[in-house]
DNA sequence: GCTAGGCTATGACAACTGTCATAGTCAAGC
DNA sequence: GCTTGACTATGACAGTTGTCATAGCCTAGC
C-alpha cells in the first residue's frame, strides 16, 4: 500500500476514533509511519486536504458495497450497508464511528465534501428503492432515513460499546423496507 | 440567568456547532462574557468538567420534553422530540448539531456522560412505547430507531443546511409508530 | 557512473492550547 | 466600619498545534 493512501486511510481511522480536532498532523505521520515533511509533500493544501481526501476515501469505498449489492435489490443493499457497519465496529473493538460524521460534526471549513458524502449515499438508495416497486417521493424518505439512522446508530453502538443499538436500528429497518416493497 | 449556568449553555451551543475539539475555555469564556479567570473559579475540574456539565444541561432540557409529552402517547413523545430538534436546527439557522453526539464523537475521556444520555433518551422512550400496547423487545428497539435516526439526521440536516433530512426521517418515523400502535 | 527529482530528515516559527497563581475588587454580614 | 469570602483581572507556564524551509538521501533513467 503506497504511503500516501496509507496517510489517508490513517486520517479517516484516527478521525473515526477521536475527531477532526483530536487527529494532529505529527500523530498521524507517527501513527502511519510516514515522516512528518512528508505530510504536506503529499498533501500541500495541509490538514484540510488530509481530511477532506479521508472523507472521499472512506466515501468510495461504501459507494462501492453500495452500488454493488444495490443490484441485488433494497433489501440487499441494506443488508450489506448493515454489515459493513457492524464489522466497521467489530473491528476497530467500537473504537470507532463513521469518520465522515465526525467531520460533519466538526468545524465547516471542511465540512462540505462530507455534506455531498450523505446525499451521495441517499441518492444511491433512491434508485434502488424505486426499482424494487417504491414511488419516488416515499424512496427519497426512506433513503433519508437509512443513512441517517445508519449513522446514529453507529455512533451510539460505538458509545454503548454494544451492538444493540445498531442492530435495533437494523432489525426495524429490514422490516420496514421489506413491508415497503411487498406490496 | 446566572453566569455559571450561562458558560455551560454557551459551551452546549459552541460544541454543538463545532465540536468539542474546536471549543477553546478562552473562546468560551469570551463568548459567554465571563472572565477566563473565573473559568476556574466555577468548573476546578477544567474543561472536562465543563464538557460533562454542558452534556448533562442538554440532557436536561430534552428529558424534559420526552417525560412531560410521554403522557400523552407515543405518537405525541415522538412528535415533541422531532419538533425539539426541528426548533433547534431552525433557531440556529443550521449551524448547530447536537452537542451530546459531537462530545460521543471526539475523544473518550468526557464520552461516559453521553453515552449515558443517550440510554436515558432511548430508556424513557420504551414505557411509552409499551404503554400505547408495543410489545417490550419491539418497544427497546422502535427506542433505539428513534433516537440514533433523530441524531444522525440532525447532523444530515445540519450538513445539507436543509430541514428535508429531518422532515423525511420524521415522517417515516410518524408511519412506523403509528402502524405499531395501532393494531 | 552519474545526475535529476521524488522523497526524507530535521528543526524552526508563531500561534494557540489548558491550566493555574496571584493580586485586586466589591458587596454582604457582623 | 471592618472583615470575610466570593468573584474578577491579569499574566504567566509549558506543551502542542499547523506550517514550512532547508538540507540530505537514494533510486530511476541515461
Amino acid at each position: 500500500m503506497d504511503p500516501r493512501t496509507k496517510m489517508v486511510a490513517g486520517a479517516a481511522q484516527l478521525i473515526g476514533e477521536r475527531g477532526v480536532g483530536a487527529t494532529s498532523v505529527r500523530e498521524l505521520a507517527k501513527f502511519t509511519g510516514a515522516p512528518l515533511g512528508s505530510t504536506y509533500h503529499y498533501f500541500p493544501g495541509g490538514k484540510d486536504q488530509l481530511v477532506q481526501e479521508a472523507v472521499v476515501w472512506v466515501s468510495g469505498r461504501v459507494e462501492k458495497i453500495l452500488a454493488r449489492a444495490g443490484e441485488g435489490g433494497a433489501l440487499a443493499a441494506l443488508d450489506a450497508f448493515i454489515a459493513s457497519w457492524r464489522e466497521f465496529l467489530i473491528t476497530s473493538d467500537y473504537e470507532a464511528s463513521c469518520p465522515v460524521l465526525a467531520v460533519a460534526t466538526e468545524d465547516t471549513a471542511t465540512a462540505g465534501p462530507a455534506s455531498e458524502v450523505f446525499k451521495t449515499w441517499q441518492g444511491l438508495l433512491v434508485p434502488v428503492l424505486q426499482r424494487d416497486g417504491i414511488a419516488a417521493e416515499r424512496a427519497e424518505r426512506l433513503a433519508w432515513l437509512v443513512v441517517g439512522s445508519l449513522e446514529g446508530a453507529v455512533v451510539m453502538a460505538r458509545s454503548q460499546r454494544s451492538p444493540v443499538p445498531l442492530e435495533a436500528v437494523a432489525e426495524e429497518l429490514r422490516g420496514l423496507i421489506r413491508a415497503a416493497v411487498k406490496p
